[in-house]
DNA sequence: GAGCACTGC
């Protein structure tokens, strides 16, 4: 029996088919191919020739497709000859409505606009709904259209059409659904639809469908005070109830990241709330008879609806307590057949080098290779193997191009996928997980999966965490996901460098990102809801032990007054999109005079890269060009130091081109002579503005800085307040040891410290690879500890108390 | 003297 077969007959139980096909599968096909016997197909639907050529129009509309999306877009903006969709396009309303009228003709071949009818009618007469919708079907564009046009006669909105928030887990799509869904709204961005994500807000009064990232939603319910002209009776102990929302979209809730998790089940709650207050505001309408006179402040109840991918909706069915079944909506998919390797692999970089040159060589269909690796290593290694491979083709047959794909490679480097390959070339994409939900490659046919990934895991300590970055098999659910890349734009094939059996005995699902990941910033943010952790509703629970960890970072950080309330600093805290000990720090240094240096230091650390670029080809040349920047102090200072540089760059760069005289020096030109990390540093800025905005709208400053680069007391006091728990002084024998706990920990190497011996270190993380690794390393004096208040009080009795006294 | 999955506010 096949997957799929066990998929779809664990949904038949629990989901209706809106589009009323069968759900009995079509018979596999078979075929050989290298080593590989068994054949399997993800897809219920093989779309037959005749479907197949129907289909094609319908692949330009295809909405889970943010590449199409994008090309879509850029289309419309070269004819128009403007850059930015959100500003006014070449045509004016007219033209606008005509595209959107054009646009309409194709809206309702998609599936989901065919199933509308038994869509609506669930969701109108349920407060929770749950779509699984496979890809391609429409459901994230054509859902919030389709509620806005038609829920106006229902009783609840009076004539109104209902406001519409649907999130998702990531910022481009976001951002691309919006652009898309206004073009075939006929409206531009910031209208009728638009969208809110961290650095860019397109959005008005008259929005009506906004389209945001989950912590968009997250932070505007835990900040009722920020919503301008809300009324008090629009929070509820601290929780923002969103009035102004009338439906709430979960999208993509299969991917279970962190806020997902919380939005359903601070939603839930919201929603619960709601209803309370419907029914107590009948009571009073019907007491007095005045209803009517206060129908504009009337509260109406809130309608969640839960879209995910075709996996099992059990979860949310029974979390929601919906009873009722999911609705299921076709997609538009084709073919993948699916293969296992006949004997386990043992080198899996070889063995994946391989089955690209087998189906280079053997296969006639058209179509570029996709292998997914666990990280950047394995993926240069095969890179490298494959390029040797490729050089051995004779020069009549058609060539290959090898690519990698990574988070960390250079934005020119990952751009080479959008790119077309070179004529009679096929191109093999070497690739991490990134190309899992991240990145959609447009041209694969073919997926080579190892069945690994690499995942952070984290080791909760008293003396605080210690993280590992590990190599992992991935989850069936993965699986499927991987071999569904493959059958995106024509039927495909998808080889698993794994067995049938190493299969069967994967997790299915991948453990929830709640399940494995620091909960301080949530937990102070559900505390502030006025929500206990320990008893908040959890689809899956992420444990006491993570919870109470949370709790004493809490403490530690004097963010709690009890485990119910949150201090004024706590609250403060929470005014910044930054986790509780970063947060922690830059608001000792609105005391310690330092504001501008430390959000420099802290926007660095969020900008999710390392300063100095790391390669092991040049790390010489790299090594000698960081001397330059080299504080003495440690890590924080020389990162600043850089982004100082940089930004002295660029601000002369800036006055050059107003002046139009041209130097010829460029920013990524400088950083690459200088071994930095461009990327970094660049969203680095953006974390700035960010943050300085912020700190001046909650009534401080940032400019009245008093330190200067010579004396750096000031900052490393600053950084101590947040990571007190993350320090270690030297020993007799030169080795390090943890001031909160018994680890000997050893300073990395890519440390400007790590030669050296300081009598006390502060770090960002601590890692455990071969052995115990400080990163992002700075000196400070020991006697500065007890300043902080956990180790001015007598004892380390204050965390500890909070967060084991409630459990 | 070492190995760096991916997001997001």
């Amino acid at each position: 029996m096949s997957s799929t077969q066990t998929n779809s007959s664990a949904l038949s139980d629990t989901s209706i088919n809106v589009n009323g096909e069968s759900s009995s599968l079509p018979p596999k096909s078979q075929s050989k191919v290298s080593n590989f016997l068994e054949v399997e197909s993800d897809q219920d639907d093989i779309i037959d020739s005749e479907e197949f050529n129907s289909t094609q129009n319908r692949k330009r509309v295809k909405t889970n497709d943010i590449v199409n999306l994008e090309s879509s877009n850029k289309k419309r903006k070269s004819i128009n000859g403007n850059n930015d969709p959100s500003k006014k396009l070449g045509g004016g309303a007219e033209s606008r409505q005509k595209e959107a009228l054009r646009l309409f003709e194709k809206r309702k071949e998609l599936p989901f606009y065919q199933g509308r009818k038994e869509i609506l009618e669930e969701i109108m007469n349920n407060e929770t709904t749950i779509i699984l919708g496979e890809t391609g079907c429409g459901k994230s564009t054509q859902l919030p259209q389709l509620l806005r046009s038609n829920f106006i006669s229902t009783s609840n909105y009076k004539g109104k059409s209902p406001k519409i928030v649907i999130t998702q887990p990531r910022r481009l799509p976001a951002i691309s659904l919006a652009n898309r869904v206004a073009i075939e709204s006929g409206c531009l961005v910031g209208e009728e639809v638009g969208y809110s994500v961290r650095f860019e807000e397109m959005v008005s009064r008259d929005t009506g469908i906004r389209y945001c990232t989950e912590g968009v939603l997250m932070r505007e319910l835990a900040n009722p005070a920020q919503n301008i002209g809300t009324s008090s009776s629009s929070s509820h102990q601290g929780l923002n109830l969103l009035l102004k929302y009338d439906i709430i979209i979960i999208d993509e809730a299969h991917e279970r990241t962190l806020n997902t998790d919380f939005l359903c089940g601070t939603l839930k709650k919201v929603q619960n709330i709601r209803k309370e207050m419907v029914k107590s505001q009948q009571k009073q309408f019907d007491g007095n008879g005045k209803g009517k006179e206060k129908k504009g402040s009337e509260i109406k109840e809130l309608k969640l609806i839960i879209m995910s991918a075709t996996l099992d909706p059990g979860k949310f069915q029974k979390f929601f307590a919906t009873g009722r079944e999911a609705l299921l909506v076709k997609g538009r998919m084709y073919d993948v057949s699916t293969q296992h390797s006949l004997n386990p692999v043992d080198d899996f970089i070889e063995a994946a080098a391989r089955q690209v040159m087998i189906i280079h060589n053997n296969q006639q269909s058209e179509g570029d290779i996709l292998v997914f690796m666990p990280g950047s290593d394995e993926i240069e290694n095969c890179v490298d193997l494959l390029r040797r491979l490729g050089k051995q083709l004779s020069d009549k047959s058609k060539q290959i191009q090898v690519l990698p794909l990574y988070a960390a490679l250079p934005p020119t480097a990952q751009a080479k996928i959008f790119t077309p390959p070179p004529e009679k070339t096929r191109r093999v994409i070497v690739a991490t997980n990134i190309a899992e939900t991240s990145m959609t490659i447009p041209g694969v046919s073919f997926v080579i999966d190892t069945g690994f990934k690499k995942e952070k895991e984290y080791i909760f300590r008293q003396s605080g965490s210690i993280e590992q970055l590990k190599k992992k098999g991935i989850s069936q659910a993965a699986a499927w996901q991987r071999t569904g890349r493959a059958g995106r734009e024509r039927n495909g094939f998808c080889y698993r460098l794994f067995t049938k059996e190493i299969f069967s005995k994967m997790p299915e699902f991948d453990i929830p990102e709640i399940q494995r990941c620091n909960l301080s910033s949530a937990v102070l943010q559900l505390i502030a809801m006025g929500q206990n952790p320990f008893e908040f509703e959890y689809i899956d629970n992420p444990g006491r032990d993570a919870i109470a960890a949370a709790f004493q970072t809490l403490a530690g950080l004097q963010a709690l007054e009890s485990p119910t309330k949150v201090t004024s600093l706590g609250v403060d805290m929470l005014k910044y999109p930054l986790d509780p000990p970063h947060a922690r720090i830059l608001i000792a240094s609105f005391e310690n005079g330092c504001t501008s240096e430390i959000i420099d230091i802290l926007s660095i650390i969020n900008a999710g890269g390392t300063v100095f670029v790391d390669r092991p080809n040049d790390r010489e040349e790299a090594s000698n060009s960081k001397m330059k920047f080299i504080h003495r102090d440690g890590d924080h200072m020389t990162s600043l130091a850089v982004f100082k540089d940089f930004l002295t760059l660029k601000s002369s760069l800036a006055k050059e081109r107003s002046s139009s005289k041209g130097s010829g020096v460029s920013l990524v030109g400088w950083c690459k002579d200088n071994y930095v990390n461009f990327k970094t540093l660049n969203q680095a800025i953006k974390i700035r503005d960010q943050l300085r905005e912020l700190v001046i709208r909650n009534g401080k400053q940032w400019e009245t800085s008093t330190c200067n680069t010579s004396d750096s007391s000031p900052i490393m006091k600053s950084l101590l307040h947040g990571l007190f728990m993350n320090t270690a002084v030297i020993q007799a024998d030169g080795s390090y040891k943890q001031t909160t706990g018994s680890l000997t920990v050893k300073i990395h190497p890519s440390s400007v410290l790590m030669s050296k011996k300081v009598p006390a270190i502060l770090y960002d993380e601590l890692t455990i690879t071969s052995a115990f690794y400080a990163r992002n390393v700075s000196t400070f004096e020991q006697h500065w500890l007890t300043e902080i208040p956990i180790f001015a009080k007598a004892g380390k009795s204050v965390a500890v108390s909070v967060g084991k006294g409630h459990l």
